[in-house]
DNA sequence: ATAATATTGTTGTAAATGCAACATATTTTT
DNA sequence: AAAAATATGTTGCATTTACAACAATATTAT
C-alpha cells in the first residue's frame, strides 16, 4: 500500500488523473441520462447547440476553438445538427473572408430548453451533497486551471 | 449575450460542462508532452503502469475498475505493457477463480520513475499560479463528487 | 445432479476521435 | 505581379474506445 510520503510522486494521486477519471465517470453518466431519458442528440451535439444558442452567427473554426474539437469534428456534428433542423447554416464573411455561420432554429431552441430542463435536475441530485459554496469554488478554481492550461497547449484548430 | 439570469440554464455553465472541458485540455497538454520528452507510453499505460505499482498482485478487472476502462482495453492495454517489459503476468486464483494477475518489474519501476520525473515538473508549472489550498480544495471537492458520481453511474466492467 | 447464473478474460466490430492532406479563397511578402 | 503564407471547411484514414458476443470456469438454484 502507499505509504504518505510518496503520495505527491504518483500520477495517480496528481489533480491531472483526479480531473481525468472525474471526467470520464461524467461523461458516462450523461451519457446513461440521454439514453434514459431517450435524447435524440449525443452529448456533444448537445454541448455544441448550447454553444451556438448563447453565440449567434458563429462561424464553425470558431465554434471548433470553444468546444475544443477539431474543425473536421465540429462540421460533422454540425452536420447532424443541421439535419435534425436544429440549426441553420448560412454562408457569409468574416474578414473578408467566406465562412460558414450557424444559428440555432426555433425547433432547435425548444430542443434545447427540453433537454435542458430534462437534464437538469438529473445532474443536480449528483452535486447535492456537496455544498453550493464547495461547487462554486470548484468550478472557479478549474477555470483558473482551465486558463493556465489554455496558455500552456498548442492548440491547432 | 448572456445575461446573469439564465447563466445557471445552459449545460455549457454547469460544472459538469467546465469538468469535461478541462479535462479535455488536459489531456491534450499531457499527450503533448509525452510526444515532446519522447515517452515510450501512451497516457493511459502510464497511468496503468502506476496503478499496478501500487497495487502489487492486481488482477485484470480489479485495474479496470480502477482505471475506468473495460475489460478489453484493459487487456490490450496490459499486452502493449507487457511486451515492453514493463509488467509480469501470472495465472492465480482469486476467490476460487483463475485470473490474470500482474506486477510491476525492475525495468518497469526505473521507467515508471523517470516518467514520474519527467513529467512532474512540467505539469507542476500548470498549477503554479494556483495556490496549494486552492488544488488541495479542489482535489479533496473533485473526490467526492467522484463518490457521488460511483453511486450513481452504471459501471459493467 | 443438472441447469441457470456469475466471474474473468479475449475477440470482433461499429462509432468517435484526432490528425494530415486537400480544395478554395484571401492576405502578406518579395 | 508573382509567390508564399494564412484562413476555412471537407475528406480520408488510422487510432482509440465502448459495447456485445464468446469461451472457460466456478458458483448457485432448482
Amino acid at each position: 500500500m502507499k505509504t504518505k510520503q510518496d503520495c505527491k510522486l504518483h500520477y495517480t494521486d496528481s489533480i491531472h488523473y483526479e480531473l481525468e477519471q472525474t471526467s470520464r465517470l461524467m461523461k458516462k453518466l450523461t451519457n446513461q441520462l440521454f439514453e434514459k431519458l431517450e435524447i435524440g442528440l449525443t452529448i456533444d451535439e448537445y454541448a455544441a447547440l448550447d454553444t451556438v444558442s448563447v453565440n449567434a452567427g458563429i462561424c464553425q473554426r470558431d465554434l471548433a476553438k470553444l468546444i475544443l474539437k477539431d474543425r473536421a469534428n465540429t462540421g460533422r456534428i454540425l452536420d447532424s445538427l443541421e439535419q435534425k433542423g436544429f440549426i441553420t447554416r448560412f454562408i457569409d464573411t468574416k474578414n473578408n473572408r467566406l465562412v460558414k455561420k450557424m444559428g440555432i432554429t426555433e425547433k432547435g431552441l425548444r430542443e434545447l430548453d427540453t433537454i435542458n430542463k430534462k437534464v437538469k435536475q438529473y445532474l443536480e441530485s449528483v452535486t447535492k451533497t456537496i455544498s453550493d459554496e464547495d461547487i462554486e469554488r470548484v468550478q472557479e478554481t478549474l477555470k483558473s486551471f482551465r486558463l493556465e492550461l489554455e496558455k500552456v497547449v498548442q492548440i491547432n484548430i
